[in-house]
DNA sequence: GATAATCGGACTGTCCGACAATTCTGCCAC
DNA sequence: GTGGCAGAATTGTCGGACAGTCCGATTATC
């Protein structure tokens, strides 16, 4: 049933060393903030060229595994930004030309979650952060592109409110998707400003009093309001955008 | 209140190319299946040297909008495999030292509505694969990593029988969290096999018949089950894993 | 003695040139 | 058309080089 011989591959030498040194980070061996040796060292160790360890480092960089602080010279190890990784992940769908109604069921699933675990653990800082949000939206004037940042920073919010950065980090990556749909359909719908005007006014409310089945349910309120707009036709987000 | 003058960035030449490369990809200038012109091609279109344009491509490969067909020399214009991607997303999750509580909440929210979707949208084949990731589970000896594999095989069927990619995508980082954190429960909660195969028949049932609201309950069962043990303590998935 | 200016060394980003191994391509024979 | 082949093209890797910038230590200043 299973072959008997496997493809050969042979992995070029920069992605060799670049997996030799992602594991000694994941393992933990070079620990976060410690700096990596320089490039001429590193390539001394590895016995290969220069060239070929700075491809070897670039892909790490990019993992977000290797960083600098700005205006710093040498690597260190560093935490992979959430935000980093998110990008890829929007990128990765948008390229895929998912249709709005697969964002709209993963953001159904994932943003009462959210609401409901912020209700319960949120701080007093966060709370002015959903706060903060939902005045910009309310008191935002008619600019499309501003309004549609608030509603996205909104639900950033909440994310973060629930101390729970596996939602956090499942959430953020529809919010880039989410931008090019809902301008396209703010405008487009009657009463849509107000009613999430109202939407975030409640969920604030029920995350203001730990009142966590509340604040899933006006979120659910909150995500269906989206759906209008979209019953009849499957457009990819792609399109929405004009392309 | 703002600053008067922002830090001075300049991104290297090979961040650069990478961003505008990058831009003809997500503006499908270059099309998927595209080739890319060779290294010394484009060194002399961006009239820098072949080793920047080196850099600025491995970053596009990393990022999977570039890649090569096995034993092809030639780049082309590839879409991001899934798989890619959410790999990484599992690895900045474990580099946080997320909690097993977090990473449960999350399924909680994800698993469920994947099964929903699943029972009303799944093919025949679809169905098959989910038999049979069930069946290597019941079938399998006491071997403990064969067990949580399949099990985590039982989600990503069930995530791609949902027909919705960004819920897919969304689920599939976390079973390389679930991995290392089931492993070290199943064999100390008695009957979680039974519980596991169980619940799995249950699912099967219910997305056979195209019942969503039962595949979700039972999704839902199904998942609370994992978080016994853990009621207590909340240990990072890392500390599971023996570290 | 503490702070500020100075200087040399170290390091990164980029360039040039080179070569072996492998893949691609056009051409030829069948 | 198929198969085979030589030559061209391309990638992976190497060595060396240099300007600009950062870092650390030393020296000068208050």
């Amino acid at each position: 049933m299973t072959d008997l011989f496997a493809p050969l591959v042979d992995d070029p030498a920069y992605r060799k060393i670049a997996i030799l040194i992602e594991q000694r980070i994941v393992a933990r061996t070079l620990r976060t903030g410690d700096a990596l040796p320089s490039e001429t060292d590193l390539a001394r160790q590895f016995g290969v060229n220069r060239s070929t360890i700075r491809e070897a480092i670039r892909e790490l960089e990019i993992h977000g595994l290797l960083g600098r602080e700005r205006g710093e010279k040498r690597l260190r190890v560093t935490r992979p930004e959430p935000q980093r990784v998110s990008s890829g992940v929007s990128r990765a769908l948008a390229l895929h030309d998912v249709t709005f109604m697969e964002l709209w069921e993963a953001m159904m699933a994932i943003e009462p979650a959210a609401a409901q675990y912020a209700a319960s653990r949120r701080t007093a800082a966060q709370l002015r952060g959903l706060t903060r949000a939902s005045t910009r939206f309310s008191e935002g004037t008619g600019d499309t592109a501003a309004a549609v940042a608030a509603v996205v920073d909104f639900f950033t919010a909440v994310a973060e409110a629930s101390g729970n950065r596996v939602l956090a980090l499942a959430q953020s990556p529809l919010n880039l998707l989410l931008e090019p749909a809902l301008s396209a359909i703010i405008d487009r719908v009657p009463q849509a400003r107000s009613r999430i005007e109202a939407a975030q006014s409640k969920i604030i409310d029920a995350i203001k009093l730990n009142k966590s089945e509340q604040a899933r349910t006006w979120m659910e309120k909150h995500i269906r309001d989206f759906k209008r707009g979209y019953e009849l036709d499957l457009p990819t987000i792609r399109e929405l955008e004009g392309h």
